[in-house]
DNA sequence: ATATTTTATGAAAAGTTGCTCATATAATCA
DNA sequence: TGATTATATGAGCAACTTTTCATAAAATAT
């Protein structure tokens, strides 16, 4: 008991399984990003303000009045969706325009939402 | 002060995209159905289960074996994803094998994984 | 310079998630 | 029947997220 294997106490159904998607399995690092890239868009907030970029630029404050939301909320969020390259911003005086940083996070959301819309009853 | 419309308490600067943005959004119940697709890729733990299952079905001992963690914390997992819907199960005698429950999940997954891996410097 | 406007940020509150542990269930076996 | 095996589930806790509130910073106007 106590080997470094057994975190599984049952006995082991299908090596044979567990070897082939050991193999096919993705780098640690590939997988944390890929779930970071969920997560950005695994908000209801964040969707619209994605959703809402599809259209064109828009600032702080529009994004804020669009979502119904406090300013600072809406910072945030452009924050961590700016860390994480969804989007990206353009000063013009005082006003922050924020855009889509490219087209493939409009295609990932339209799988999702084409998905999501084919759900059964 | 007070209006309903005002949260944002600074001028809206640009309401013409606001309203287009408003007359472009998606219905509530459609972008929250949205954001649980993506919460339910939200996770390391989760994406390596659906990223297995690619392969075939495995049963939950399996995935315990594989994630290296309890079987527990895969059921519970897995209770997420049944619930919606990414993944299926089957029952032979005691165990359980589950499978992803369409193609769809597995595209968006590529998805994803294409757009991660485009990321730049 | 000072005041004003728009946005950003840090800290803490409020809400959510993911795990563990103990227990329950469902199928099989003796 | 009772025991065993594989999985499910509920409660509780620790870790993380999202919002709020107060404050700061950057650009502009006076």
């Amino acid at each position: 008991m106590g080997r470094r294997e057994d975190i599984c106490d049952c006995r082991i159904i299908h090596e044979e399984r567990i070897k082939a998607a050991r193999q096919g399995a993705l780098a640690n690092g590939e997988i944390e990003r890929m779930a970071e890239l969920f997560k950005a868009c695994a908000d209801a907030n964040r969707l619209r303000i994605l959703w809402a970029l599809r259209q064109g630029e828009m600032c702080v404050c529009d994004l804020a009045a669009l979502l119904e939301v406090s300013e600072s909320a809406v910072s945030h969020q452009l924050r961590l969706l700016r860390t994480l390259r969804l989007v990206r911003n353009r000063r013009e005086g005082v006003v922050l325009y924020y855009r889509l940083d490219d087209e493939h996070i409009e295609h990932l959301i339209q799988v999702a939402l084409t998905h999501s819309r084919e759900e059964r009853p």
